[in-house]
DNA sequence: CAGGTTTCTGCGTTTTTGTGCAATATTTCT
DNA sequence: AGAAATATTGCACAAAAACGCAGAAACCTG
């Protein structure tokens, strides 16, 4: 076998499966594995893999899992702040939970909204706090320091005493069959509270937590009103959902 | 399975939960604990994530970041705040107000301090939040923007539920006729009812506060038990405090 | 085509890298 | 303060890489 055939079919390998490994390539095309070294060097200096110990990375799974580290993900969360927002009318009480998501959605507010906002994640409350015409209700407890965010029964019997509009629940892990689920468990209890004291329910997930579970259950799919992400409702993956009788946007 | 795979699944994990587990995740990927710590080590070192015992956080969660106001670095507040902290030992429950000198108290906390601070401010919250001992426990309500702190009747009656060890006052005014007084209705409603629910009160207050008014009445003199400013102890101007009763440091 | 040169490949040997293990320290939790 | 979880360290071992070398094929070139 040619060295450039060889070397065409290895980069076909890596387009595939976004990886190789040395070993394995010198049992295909049997060769030495000094050979597939050399031949992986080469493609690496002219750019076309990435080499690493053991074999060679594709380009496009380096720009995939290492992307430039930090602005992971803000975009679609922007997009799902968008959405949420668009379910919010002046005049509304709105309970929120913790989570990066829910403080996307707390710092894009618009800063005409009026509305009441109930909250114990103290990072949500910080941004609530900045906009001009949001109140803010805070609930009280003790602070878990792993989430930023009150948990207690007096939180939970704070909660209980409610009823407002909209409960925005940042979400951790959803699927069909498990319902959403969460990792820590007092605050799953509050979240349970959360959906009970609320006469509608959003959760919101990028798309990467959508069918994934997490250890402890916050609740089945039923009780949840509405799922949103930053894909486009139409999209197949959130197909389950809708037929689950899940709206989705 | 390649390091440098493995290392873009940790980082994924990361950047979708926010945080992983060394344990959970040697188990998902099925190598040692230490295979995974040497990882996570190595991440940290290029800064993508934040190591902490029994894993790592991502950097996008630990960006609450606190507004470094410009009052910030006062040495008067830090000699009242040295002062102040030097009446806490392990094991006490302290309620605080807000205002900048009890945030300044909140950040020179001794990191091995065990204890439990109770407040409504969400600066101050933040700031107790951060250090490793201290239990805090959030008052609950509507919050007022101006002071930043948590205001209305279901805070005063929780504060009513409480006796604590001691209470941390940031004073707007003290004299020795009209006693501490205020210019918020509301906050001073609340500081009435930590002076009631308190062992022990104490005032801080810089220097150029004292024997001055305002509008609305805290409390008497004779219910304060300590006054903290960044003056000496036998300073002329806090004599006639020390002859109506009230300690000074 | 002979002789020289270059390129490609495989084989040992030596280094480096990646992993796991075990004993010991440290931190965290209660 | 003590138990449990997690870190650290030093070490051993295997896999992989680097390097020099040598034989073979390919490719000049006169």
């Amino acid at each position: 076998m040619l060295k450039k055939e060889r070397q065409a079919y290895i980069l076909h390998q890596i387009n595939l499966h976004n990886k190789v490994l040395s070993s394995s390539l010198c049992t295909e095309i049997n060769v030495s594995e000094d050979t597939i070294r050399r031949d992986l060097q080469e493609l690496a200096t002219e750019g076309k893999v990435i080499k690493v110990h053991g074999g060679a990375l594709s380009h496009s799974f380096n720009q995939v899992y290492f992307s430039t580290d930090g602005v992971y993900s803000q975009n679609q969360k922007k997009v799902i702040a968008q959405k949420a927002i668009s379910l919010i009318s002046n005049g509304m009480f709105i309970l929120t939970s913790g989570g990066t998501t829910i403080l996307e959605m707390a710092r894009s507010l618009p800063p005409q909204l009026k509305a009441t906002f109930i909250s114990g994640s103290i990072p949500a409350i910080l941004e609530y706090m900045h906009h001009p015409n949001i109140e803010v209700i805070v609930i009280g407890d003790k602070i878990s320091k792993n989430s930023k965010i009150t948990v207690g029964s007096e939180a939970i019997a704070k909660i209980k005493e409610m009823k407002v509009d909209i409960c925005f629940l940042g979400t951790n892990a959803i699927d069909i069959a498990q319902g959403v689920t969460d990792n820590d468990w007092e605050v799953v209890q509050l979240k349970k509270a959360m959906i009970q004291s609320s006469k509608m329910v959003v959760c919101l997930s990028i798309a990467e937590k959508v069918n994934s579970v997490q250890p402890i259950k916050v609740c089945d799919l039923k009780e949840i009103d509405m799922l949103i992400t930053e894909l486009p409702a139409d999209d197949p993956l959130l197909k389950p959902y809708i037929d689950a009788g899940v709206k989705v946007a």
